[in-house]
DNA sequence: AAAATGAATGAATACTCATTCATTTTATGG
DNA sequence: CCATAAAATGAATGAGTATTCATTCATTTT
């Protein structure tokens, strides 16, 4: 029993990182030739194996791309769940720590970024994509909320609304992101930072003081 | 429609007008099924017409693409220096008035937006499209900065940078349209207004007042 | 009204690409 | 070592699509 069991986790293990394998290339591929010019030959060719290898492990191409969504979304989940955990415990700090993490270099990298940008692209024809993004942003924002609602009442800032603070960094780091991905001679991680602490410094002053 | 009333006849319509048919049904069909998988045939049965057509008018499916994005640019170019023009004078006035336009129903539209985004998402896989999208919001930026540097020396506000008044205004644009694009059922104008408008009375409060 | 024009058609063509599957290679347990 | 199964291959298939072009025909010109 517990050889036939561990057998069985070798193989699924091996399987996996081929899996990873090729979510990796269907990432580089998308950012190297576009959502829509990608083809299945391009990401096999990229991992280095043969055609029919992608329909070997994700049956379709449409099941590649969803897991590959869904792939970008556990590594930035990861990601966001760390920086709560790892930060210093006061709300101001969280918060901070999460929007610094917002353009850090592996998460606001050009290569990912397309790969989002490609899939927000073709979120309105494609409903399956729409949800994927609905239910994990839905935690980001709760999360958020939260944080910003303790500072607030920290703080006592009256007419400070917690959900428009959160609405704004959003929208913030989206827009920035973009930024990247469109003016990257341009754009420039200290710029975006000074960005978003400019806002947080004018809303929450005693928390984010002048620098 | 006009064009539908126009259309009874065979050649009824200048050569200007029956592409700009052609850029329409372009732009709803690439909301409707995304850019991968939008075929001219699509864009000509959408216009009414046969199949060569896309071909004879825009020669290639990749320029028809290419002039969709600048007919799209257009059309937002002309919405910009309309507002620019008609707004009050005062540089504070004419920077809520672009806001608000970006947030107004014929520009802030999910079909639009589906298509802006779609052509956002190959950006880093095709360099027509950003070195388009560049040279248009370059001229936004600087328009957009000008305004801000004037709120600013008027106002006397000593620490606030224009150019990053500028960033911000502008990726919370961008951050506000992929929230209406992704989430059309909770996203709501007033509160994008909202948002918006926390910011300009938290660093220009003097020209933003409290409402 | 005859001739010329050029917009529009739509069938034919050439090509791309996802998917399948018979075959080969590799790994594992007995 | 062998037997077996899983994993991987890559040639073949066929559905789908951009593009071409000979032809049609409404409109304009002569």
């Amino acid at each position: 029993m517990a050889i036939a069991a561990e057998k069985l986790s070798r193989r699924a293990l091996s399987k996996e990182r081929r899996q990873q394998q090729l979510l990796d290339a269907t990432i580089k591929c998308i950012s190297n030739k576009g959502l829509g010019s990608m083809t299945l030959a391009d990401v096999a060719s990229e991992a280095g194996l043969s055609q029919g290898i992608v329909n070997l492990h994700f049956k379709s191409k449409d099941n590649l791309l969803k897991e590959t969504l869904m792939y970008l979304f556990e590594d930035y989940d990861n990601e966001f769940m760390q920086t709560v955990a790892k930060s210093p415990p006061q709300a101001a700090a969280k918060l901070l720590a999460l929007m610094e993490m917002d353009v850090k270099p592996s998460v606001c990298d050009r290569k990912k970024l397309a790969v989002w940008f490609a899939f927000w692209g073709e979120a309105k024809a494609v409903p399956t994509y729409r949800k994927i993004c609905a239910a994990y942003e839905k935690k980001y924002d709760e999360i958020m909320l939260e944080l910003a609602e303790s500072i607030i009442s920290e703080g006592k800032y009256t007419d400070v609304d917690a959900q428009t603070v959160t609405d704004v960094l959003t929208s913030m780091t989206d827009g920035l992101w973009l930024a990247c991905l469109i003016h990257p001679k341009t754009f420039n991680r200290g710029t975006a930072m000074k960005s978003i602490y400019s806002y947080l410094h004018a809303v929450f002053p005693d928390h984010y003081p002048k620098k």
